[in-house]
DNA sequence: CCCCAGGCTTTTC
DNA sequence: GAAAAGCATGGG
């Protein structure tokens, strides 16, 4: 039994950002009914497809996610109460007109509010090593690990994967879990270590997703973690604690930031020290408030309009 | 064999 | 304290 549910839009959504499952992060609009978005969140299977210009439907076993219900949860998920145009500040377009013009069709890209744990792990996989691998480790970590779900839709089977919980990454161990991390131990151990304080408690995400901390008490209680550098601190902040203003600074960030706005700090290593410099100049150009939001349109538009990078 | 990929940790000054 | 070197793996 699916519960179906649609829900009007403002404007068309149609890219994405999630490692998890190995997702591609565009969702096609195409709207000749075969093409839809599918992810497990906690256990629920989730289909949507965008029908016109305006609305989506979206399918669930269940009408009750995370404590929401169905249209407020894919309003949350989806982050449509945040409107990108209000993302960059005013003086934005006038300072870069050249660069706005550019970005002009990123403004349908969307951060995700996902899941805290998956983002925990997914992002302690996307340590130097290219977006195919990682998305390959992510799908390997829920096939090996999570719960497969068979979904009937559409006239056919759809086989899903949860994200594995915190219990059953901690069960497991290195050598074994290490296949899913292209083949690196250490990785493994790391996240074995991290999904056991997750499940024992010692590390309380939601907990951290509610308090009132700085972003800059966030990092640094993230990366105190083994395996969790500032880097990967903020994008766990960013795409898992609902962090807008957390700014990850990655090897493709540190490019635009040189090439995009001049950034005088020295680029060449990118050191705690010059990560944090990096992270205060930046925010003097973008509204610090959203300044991940912003930084998360430039990345994939300094990706494929510069980079001509085709992947994700 | 080189370098790169959505960095982190340990060593050394 | 902060900078430099070391680390680990697969892919082009």
């Amino acid at each position: 039994m699916l519960y179906r549910s649609e829900i009007k839009i403002i404007k068309d959504i149609s890219i994405k950002e999630s490692l998890f499952s190995g997702q591609s992060f565009i969702w096609n609009t195409l709207h000749d009914n075969t093409d839809y978005y599918a992810t497990v969140i906690k256990n629920n299977p989730l289909i949507i497809r965008q029908i016109s210009d305006t609305e989506i439907e979206i399918f669930c076993s269940s009408s009750v996610i995370n404590g929401m219900v169905l249209p407020e949860f894919i309003e949350h998920y989806f982050t449509l109460d945040i409107n990108t145009d209000d993302v960059f500040p005013e003086s934005f377009s006038l300072l870069y007109p050249k660069l706005w013009d550019l970005l002009k069709g990123y403004f349908s890209l969307r951060i995700l509010r996902q899941d805290p744990f998956e983002t925990l792990i997914t992002f302690m996989c996307a340590q130097g090593i290219g977006m195919q691998l990682i998305r390959k480790q992510v799908s390997m970590l829920a096939e090996h690990y999570g719960e497969k779900i068979v979904l009937p839709f559409s006239g056919k089977e759809i086989i899903l994967h949860s994200f594995p919980a915190a219990q059953q990454l901690a069960a497991t161990d290195p050598l074994l879990l290490s296949r899913c991390t292209n083949n690196n131990r250490l990785r493994a151990a790391n996240i074995i270590r991290a999904a056991r304080a997750v499940d024992e408690g010692r590390l309380d995400l939601d907990a951290l997703q509610k308090s009132q901390l700085t972003l800059g008490e966030l990092r640094n209680t993230l990366s105190r973690r083994s395996g969790i550098g500032f880097k990967i601190a903020d994008c766990i902040a960013l795409f898992g604690l609902g962090r807008f203003d957390a700014f990850p600074i990655d090897t493709h960030v540190r490019q635009y930031l040189e090439e995009w706005f001049n950034c005088t700090t020295p680029l060449r290593s990118l050191t705690p020290a010059s990560y944090l410099m990096l992270d205060a100049e930046i925010r003097r150009v973008l509204n610090p408030d959203f300044a991940g939001y912003a930084g998360h349109m430039l990345f994939h538009c300094w990706r494929r309009e510069i980079k001509k990078l085709r992947t994700f």
